[in-house]
DNA sequence: TGACGGCATAGAGATATAGCTATATCATAT
DNA sequence: ATATGATATAGCTATATCTCTATGCCGTCA
């Protein structure tokens, strides 16, 4: 019969600690709401801004923050700095968030 | 053609705020691990503490933030207390976190 | 009843996070 | 070169979180 540790080896420690730390970030009501909105396609700050309804710094560091953990990526162009989503796990995840009901 | 703000309509307020309450209790590497265990199936806290291989405080702390959000219960049966997870949502994110590869 | 094992909680210190204001940077247009 | 709009970052305060130690509580059994 299988043991207790052998069940719950199915996630290296290392793939833990990613999943632990994507989903950290993805704690937060108003960065769900941000990667919600980058799920429909690329998005600037204020495009961003207008749509979660907070100050601009506010955005600009939750933002910094997921591209830390490499989250999210931006792309200049011109005057805009454009975001978009690069962690594939982000998307699964609001799926999961959507469909599974309460 | 649809704006931005009607994209990202598709989850109510609420729903985003539980969303983020459980998945903020997810991002700790030590707690992602103790639902893991507890996905297998029941489990007291000294089989708990026995997998994660943390002081049985800790253990007990993480479980009482769980129970707090009701992402976890427990039920007592003489000198054990056997807790599960209550979250339906939790055994989803964890599929997702094992198969979208990184 | 007393002792013991399994679990919960309190208190404290250290660190992390959130959100604010102000200011800096960067690209464009005049 | 300067002004302006878009974005980033610094510095700060308040609050939350983590982890540890110590202690309390609750069943069980002698």
């Amino acid at each position: 019969m299988a043991t207790r540790q052998q069940l719950v080896r199915s996630v290296t420690p290392e793939v833990l600690r990613r999943a632990a730390e994507i989903i950290k970030l993805l704690g937060h009501p108003e960065r769900l709401k941000i990667v919600e909105v980058l799920e429909a396609g690329e998005a600037t700050v204020s495009d961003i801004q207008e749509v979660v309804g907070l100050p601009q710094a506010i955005v600009s560091q939750h933002l910094a923050k997921m591209r830390g953990a490499s989250v999210v990526a931006a792309r200049r162009d011109g005057v805009h700095v454009y975001y978009h989503l690069t962690e594939k796990k982000v998307p699964h995840i609001l799926q999961c968030i959507r469909t599974c009901d309460m």
